[in-house]
DNA sequence: CGGAAGATTGATCAGTTTCAAGCTCCGTGG
DNA sequence: CCACGGAGCTTGAAACTGATCAATCTTCCG
């Protein structure tokens, strides 16, 4: 579980561009930490000092509801930072933030960050980037949960899913019931739909591989053309 | 329906702490733009060459699903940017924007603008604390969406208006039609809504004003805890 | 004043959740 | 190595929330 601090800054997208003196500070600001899968990384509402890049393994952020329910914003991998929004704004965590699997991440203090933001243009730029990027994937979410049903936002996920891992056999990194939370419904939900899916040879469903049969059907569902 | 573009920067969070240079220099690239009500003025997948500031007036922000239901993202009005997120990452807008009112809008070009960002760190830093504040919200929709139901969304609404016009007898600045997207749902239920929290006595509507008569019972709406 | 847009109300319908039961898989300990 | 037990997943039936369709009423402006 050892992981070289500079390799995965290198490979972060928030910190591409940088000289290497910069590498040099981010290095030695940074502090790594492991988790163990299912540990609390954040807790909505604690004072925020500081933010985190996951150097290995997956976590999820998610809000609760007062009956327990749990809805995902994000997973995140490798290279991605987590917890950097009440940096700029806000004071505290808004949201929760828990490891799915064992992982390490990389803590970079508020105030010292912050400190080579000013003299960083680059750094700013990338880390508008990043804070643009997931405006957008929210923005998204809130079209899809406000204005499409439960199929359409899972074929939606199964074909992002196939893109990023290049192949129409795909394997789900969350488990069902997770899925279910980061698309605003619950498990007995995705059941039926993915048993729906099934019986319409859309997909095959092996434990957590999904084959994708029929992507041109699956395209219209997530387009909300085809009702299923 | 003049508006004195300095004057208009001067009082945008986005613009606070920089210098009378940097002011001369925001207002020689700005460029004003007038509305009517109900003119377009972004449309979702067009490509991004720049962005606005409210000067004057309200703006809608919204994605429409394939049958035409619209679900409002943002509800802008002075000071506040409009189609900022494609200066930073993607290449096109990514949601439609249209005047509510008779409006007015400063309008930056994304390069030029861009290059100020690389010489001022402060003025990367507001942007940086703008987006985080506009994620955060974000994930409250997302939050509530999922995880609320409609009075519960009503009664939180209706509790920020009060707030922010400092009086428990609030006026919509939107139509109903538009607070139901805003709330992710349809002008009728939003209408059934609202009876029902007249018929509990909990608020008195006339017209586009709404008297909060009983405060603590609509928080424990919005929080959830209570039914109706 | 008249017409169009916006808002309300009623009846019905569809999609999703809830509650409950049973099943599968997998790790653990005997 | 197998049996046990628990977590996760699936399936069914019923209940519910919110959407749709349709009709009526109100408000706003020209």
């Amino acid at each position: 579980m050892a992981v070289d601090i500079k390799t995965v800054l290198a490979e972060s997208q928030l910190f591409q561009g940088l000289t290497t003196r910069d590498y040099d500070k981010l290095a030695s600001i940074a502090v790594s930490v492991e988790f163990r899968k299912g540990d609390t990384i954040l807790t909505e509402g604690d004072p925020a000092l500081g933010f985190y890049i996951v150097a290995e393994g997956l976590v999820k952020v998610f809000k609760v509801s007062v009956d327990g329910k749990e809805q995902l914003l994000h997973v995140f991998g490798e290279g991605e930072p987590v917890g950097e929004v009440p940096v700029f704004s806000g004071t505290h965590y808004p949201a929760h933030v828990v490891a799915l699997t064992p992982a390490v991440l990389v803590y970079f203090a508020r105030d010292e960050f912050t400190h080579m933001l000013n003299a960083n243009p680059q750094l700013a730029l990338n880390m508008l980037a990043t804070l643009s990027q997931r405006l957008r994937r929210f923005a998204g979410v809130i079209e899809d949960l406000s204005l499409k049903d439960v199929s359409a936002r899972l074929a939606k996920y199964l074909l992002s899913l196939a893109k990023k891992q290049q192949s129409t056999s795909v394997i789900l990194p969350l488990s069902k019931g997770d899925l279910a939370s980061s698309l605003g419904t619950i498990s007995e939900t995705l059941s039926r739909t993915l048993s729906r899916l099934r019986a319409a040879e859309v997909v095959e469903v092996a434990r957590n591989r999904i084959d994708l049969l029929d992507v041109e059907t699956l395209e219209s569902i997530a387009a909300g053309e085809r009702v299923l």
